[in-house]
DNA sequence: AAGTGTGAACCTCTTCACAGCA
DNA sequence: TGCTGTGAAGAGGTTCACACTT
């Protein structure tokens, strides 16, 4: 099955929401609850679930319990997957610390960073080795997605590694736009931009 | 004028490239150059621009400079906008060292977190205070966007907070999704759902 | 020949409108 | 009545195809 980018992101999103209700002892959870607790809508949740196939007992709402397990058939991967955090200045740090735990089926077996106070250490965590022992590691412990979290001047050289290693998955917190052939999925994500954005958007609404 | 998401978000990302254009003394840039360094098309540049009505002297490129002034003058504010940072954890700290000098227009002005050992200091270059100033700060300082990066549990009490003290925008980096009226613009990030996001699309290309 | 500008087609995502069920 | 599931319409975004300029 071939999922939308949106729905896989937000079927995320509903599944933390769903184990949150969870540990409450909510069993149920209706579509217009869900929409409200993610700033959507009640038909954009059922979509969703429309999408990945699975109904409710109509009147009782969802099943949080069978939802949770629905979603994580799809999107997780069964065996789990190993993750590597390049570069543990705060923003690796920060990465490294949120996810921690939070996700079984996504480790962070590895971090990597240039800095000699940081090399051969513990790190929030997580080991941290030097860059150039990239690649090696990358193979060893069968390293699948990669998050970059270098200052932005590494970042193209540290991807061409990453290609190289045979890297699945690239999420690059870089200001540097990097590339990557097609086989690799890549995701990007720039802060100055996304503040930017909202300037530009409050300065709209300013205006109007 | 009413520019698309998508194009502002692009817009943001081609006005630092022609800055290091310039700064490598390079004064013109062909559409098909730019989509390069982007990960994008020579038609989709030469869209955006089109919808900015800009236009190139045809055969030369674009000249950076001029390109630069009219992307300012689109999507920056005349007399810059302020920002306050909430929670100078990692990821605060992060942010705020990734952006200091790079946005004239976009000044962090403040910081807050609840930590005695952070309060009434200078974190990462900005004046942190205590969380329960923030209304008073917001409007003495003419503060219009805010970063959320506290814990995920403060976040929904901050946001409240935040829309109250006539916040104009808000950038969540919080996993809570958080719920703000029309007025307000907000943009959300969730880590650990743009990590879930790259897993799936990994898995996928591993299973085809 | 090698670039730009753009109408129209296309694809993706969201919302409307409504039938069906408990 | 109050919820779910879904075809069809609509909005937003990208790509195609091609005329135009130097």
């Amino acid at each position: 099955m071939k999922l939308p980018e949106k729905t896989v992101e937000r079927l995320s999103e509903y599944r933390r929401t769903l184990l949150d209700c969870l540990n409450k002892g909510k069993t149920h959870i209706y579509s217009h609850e869900l929409a409200r607790l993610h700033n959507n809508t009640a038909v954009q949740v059922r979509r969703d679930l429309m999408l990945i196939g699975y109904s409710s007992m109509k009147k009782k709402g969802y099943d949080a319990k069978e939802l949770i397990d629905v979603i994580g058939k799809l999107i997780d991967h069964k065996n789990g997957l190993n993750v590597a955090v390049i570069g543990m200045g705060n923003l690796g740090r920060a990465i490294t610390t949120y996810f921690i735990g939070k996700r079984p089926k996504l480790n962070i077996v590895a971090a990597f960073d240039v800095d000699s106070n940081k090399v051969n250490r513990v790190i929030s965590g997580i080991n941290c080795y030097h860059v150039k022992e990239l690649k090696e590691k990358i193979k060893a412990s069968n390293i699948s997605i990669a998050i970059i979290t270098s200052p932005p001047e590494a970042a193209a050289s540290i991807a061409e590694t990453l290609v190289m290693s045979g890297i699945k998955g690239i999420l690059n917190f870089t200001t540097t736009p990097i590339n990557v052939p097609e086989s690799v999925f890549l995701e990007e994500f720039d802060m100055i931009t996304s503040i930017e954005k909202v300037a530009y958007f409050v300065k709209d609404q300013v205006k109007g």
